[in-house]
DNA sequence: GCGGATCAC
DNA sequence: TATGGTGATCCGC
């Protein structure tokens, strides 16, 4: 709940007063209870930590120390101080971008984001508490001069490629870990560097005071060329860098100033006048030769990236990864720190270290070894018996590797992403066809990521969150993988509709929802369906007027599980001893990459086997490079055994699902060039739905007319109690009918009486929905009026 | 395999 | 008035 200040930016602010202020304005609502139950939830654990502690026998305790020691001299001997990994990190990434493009910005303290969520601020607003992950009406209470600008995430990854550009060029397997932030290793740079002439070495800046109103394109790329060739006429050498002889600490203190190691250089003006591209006057600039080592090599690449950009970097130089992200929050911004590749630099530089630093080590974690007396990297060494015995084997060694300042050393791209999910926040929404249309609008936009990616998945899943925060999650595992709408959506909704009755009578009152699908392939590695065998089946369907019979067929793979009630998740009961740590996480998204298995893979789906090349390049490149090959026709993902012809116009199936799709291109006419999973990861959008209304509307009348995959279903289902009965059983004939089942939510209904019965499912409709809905199904509520 | 929790950005 | 979205991992069932 209080302020968070471990962040760049953060020191010596009036913490008290900022926390009374966040305090103030949160205290009471839904969100502060919420995240004071998630506290009691941590400090339960804490408590149990500490009785686990208790029972520890002295015994036992030297023995967990002899265990780590045992651990530590594996580790150390392990230890790879060959490498020299970068992390490079932009400052304050959008918010610069954005002050950037607006300069007028630039002196007052910003965000950018919304009222409801701030995606990152400047430095000026951070000196008043303002923050990343903050919501906008508290940045306005710590600081009522906050100019809060909206996101514009299309020039974020427009400036974040041009940064990759440069990356690549020290090392081409650069790791983007975010739109703003890398590791690379670039020990073979520096290798190749020692043969560089000048000329690779050298780069022109610019000098320009701020509100000047010159060109501030990269002069490298408009007047190198003629510049650089003056320069070798003159035989130029004044301005090589070179450091070698001081020690780590004075050049991590020069490291602020990108230019303090060179006499000062000679300002130079370009013959030219003005620039070929924005035909601006050029600026002044200097011709900067960098030097050899890496330090340097980081500085020119930083300067490159100012240069190119205009927005500035910091990096941290360090022997794993680990260390390098510590480094590069060190001078930031605008800076950049090396620890050297021997031990005792990297001893020395993890001593006092505050666990906090570490990647990996969050608020939670932090604060269950802060309850063992461990506040800084030694303290975790101390404590290593205490260790040994209270955490997994996992967590324990990932301690260890802190406190010997041991890291990951392969920077490697992210294999394949492992899941895909789109999950929105929206004003509160309570009735069954909200909840239904909202939860088929997300199976639509995440149905359409996964054909993008050329995807299909076979775990289904849902997330809500209540008006409480609340978060639950369920899945379920399809029989097949599929990107198709609307088994998604069947899923999801079975999914949905089971919450719905756990908490039935009362309304699923939901803040956000999310859909996701989980266990991933690639489309041409997936098992190939009975082509013949689904298609006839589907042909059958839609030519078939039975209702009854399409259902329950071969086709059905969704899980219908009737009335039967879900277990109850009691929270807070659920006391985890200790509820994990993340670690090594990302490194490990940066490890080797797991093998392409043998035959593994295909045992179990019995997938194609073509692909296995294509697979081993799609894994080192950045996830979603496409692929050049394409197998086979669309092979109908699977069929939807929902899918039912109410009214018997014919448009078949597959026109109807892309129509759909058509429908979202257009109203979603900013078609994305292919994202990795990193990228679309920052895709977020800090606005709540509050357009609730059209959607709503645009999709329930989806729902009502051209969607075959209705809402529930749209008539009335009178059913038995028993969980034989699937919804989709909707044979009329049954004539000892007990219970009504409202077609929204469905929910069996205990009204003894038609009118109560439809007064519950007017709730559940909206007013235009539930006319189109009456007057479909009048008929069908006879049989059920008998009662 | 599932659900909750944690973490990064 | 108002507290985000995406992806991953780990733990304990
Ligand atoms: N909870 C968060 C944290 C970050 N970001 C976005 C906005 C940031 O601009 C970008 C990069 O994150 P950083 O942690 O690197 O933060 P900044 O670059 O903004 O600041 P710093 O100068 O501390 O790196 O990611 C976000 O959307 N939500
Ligand atoms: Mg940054």
């Amino acid at each position: 709940m209080l302020l968070n200040d471990h962040k760049a930016g953060m020191e010596g602010l009036d913490k008290g007063k900022i926390n009374k202020i966040i305090m103030d304005a949160s205290k009471g609502s839904r969100f502060y209870e919420n995240e004071r139950k998630k506290e009691d939830q941590v400090n339960k654990r804490i408590e149990e930590q500490r009785r686990k502690m208790k029972e520890i026998t002295p015994t036992q305790l030297k023995d967990g120390e002899l265990q780590a020691d045992s651990i530590l001299e594996d580790f150390d001997g392990m230890r790879d101080l060959s490498r020299t990994i970068v992390h490079i990190d932009m400052d304050m990434f959008y918010a610069a971008v954005e002050m950037r493009d607006n300069p007028s910005l630039r002196d007052k303290p910003m965000a950018v984001g919304g009222l409801s969520m701030l995606s990152t601020s400047n430095y000026h607003a951070r000196k008043f508490g303002v923050r990343a992950a903050m919501p906008g009406f508290i940045g306005k209470k710590l600081c009522p001069e906050l100019v809060i600008v909206p996101l514009n995430f299309d020039k974020y990854t427009a400036v974040s490629k041009q940064v990759r550009d440069i990356l690549s060029d020290y090392d081409s397997n650069f790791c983007p870990m975010s739109l703003d932030e890398a590791y690379l290793d670039m020990t073979d740079h520096v290798i190749k560097r020692s043969r560089f002439s000048d000329k690779e070495r050298t780069y022109l800046l610019r000098k320009v005071d701020k509100h000047q109103n010159v060109c501030l394109c990269d002069l490298n790329e408009t007047i190198w060329e003629e510049e650089i060739q003056k320069s070798q006429n003159n035989c130029e050498e004044n301005n090589v860098s070179s450091l070698n002889n001081c020690d780590t600490k004075d050049r991590n203190m020069d490291a602020k100033t990108n230019y303090s190691d060179t006499e000062s250089p000679n300002v130079l003006r370009s013959s030219d006048t003005v620039c070929v591209i924005c035909g601006k006057p050029l600026p002044d600039f200097e011709k900067k030769t960098f030097g050899f080592n890496v330090e340097d090599a980081v500085r020119e690449m930083r300067s490159r990236i100012e240069q190119r950009t205009t927005l500035t970097a910091s990096a941290g130089i360090a022997p794993n990864m680990m260390l390098a992200k510590i480094c590069s929050d060190r001078n930031k911004p605008n800076g950049q720190y090396i620890i050297q590749n021997n031990k005792d630099a990297v001893m020395e530089f993890i001593k006092d270290l505050p666990i906090r630093k570490i990647s990996g080590i969050g608020k939670v974690t932090e604060k269950m070894l802060n309850a063992l007396g461990i506040q800084t990297t030694t303290d975790l060494y101390h404590q290593r018996a205490l260790l040994f015995h209270l955490y997994s084997q996992i967590s324990f060694h990932y301690f260890m590797r802190i406190c010997l300042g041991i890291g990951s050393t392969t920077v490697e791209r992210e294999s394949g992403r492992k899941s895909m999910s789109t999950e929105r926040t929206f004003r509160e929404i309570s009735t069954p066809i909200e909840l239904y249309a909202k939860c088929r609008e997300l199976s639509e936009a995440l149905a359409e990521d996964l054909k993008e990616e050329e995807l299909k998945g076979k775990t289904v899943g849902i997330k809500v969150k209540t008006v409480k925060f609340e978060v639950k999650t369920r899945v379920q595992t399809l029989p097949e993988y599929t990107c198709d709408v609307d088994t998604i959506f069947t899923a999801a909704r079975d999914l949905l509709r089971i919450e719905i009755q756990n908490v039935a009578p009362q309304p699923l009152r939901l803040r956000l929802m999310g859909v996701r699908m989980s266990g991933l392939l690639h489309q041409t590695m997936c098992k190939k369906q009975q082509n013949t065998l689904t298609s006839l089946l589907k042909k059958m369907e839609s030519t078939q007027q039975s209702v009854s019979s399409s259902k329950s067929s071969a086709t059905s793979f969704v899980k219908m599980e009737g009335i039967t009630e879900q277990p109850s998740v009691n929270c807070d009961e659920n006391i985890c001893t200790y509820a994990n740590e993340e670690r090594s996480l990302i490194e490990k998204n940066c490890l080797s990459l797991p093998e392409i298995p043998d035959q593994d893979a295909y045992s179990e789906n019995d997938m194609c086997y073509n692909e296995v090349n294509h697979n081993k390049e799609y894994h080192n490149k950045l996830i979603n490079d496409k692929t050049q090959d394409e197998i086979g026709s669309n092979i109908d993902s699977c069929g939807n055994p929902d899918q039912e012809e109410i009214t018997s116009d014919d448009p078949v199936t597959s026109s109807t699902h892309e129509d759909t799709v058509k429908q979202l291109d257009q109203i979603d006419g900013s078609k994305q060039t292919v994202k990795s999973v990193i990228d679309k990861r920052q895709e977020s959008s800090l606005k709540i739905d509050t357009a609730g209304q059209e959607s709503t509307q645009k999709v329930t009348q989806k729902f009502n007319t051209t969607q075959k995959v209705t809402p529930p279903t749209q008539r009335v289902t009178p059913t038995k109690g028993d969980s034989t009965s699937t919804k989709d059983d909707l044979s009329l004939e049954k004539d000892t009918m007990e219970k009504l089942v409202c077609p929204v939510c469905f929910m069996e209904q205990s009204q003894a009486d038609l009118d109560s019965f439809n007064q519950h499912v007017d709730s559940c409709l909206n007013k235009d929905a539930i006319m189109q809905i009456l007057t479909e199904q009048k008929s069908w509520q006879k049989p059920a009026a008998k009662r």
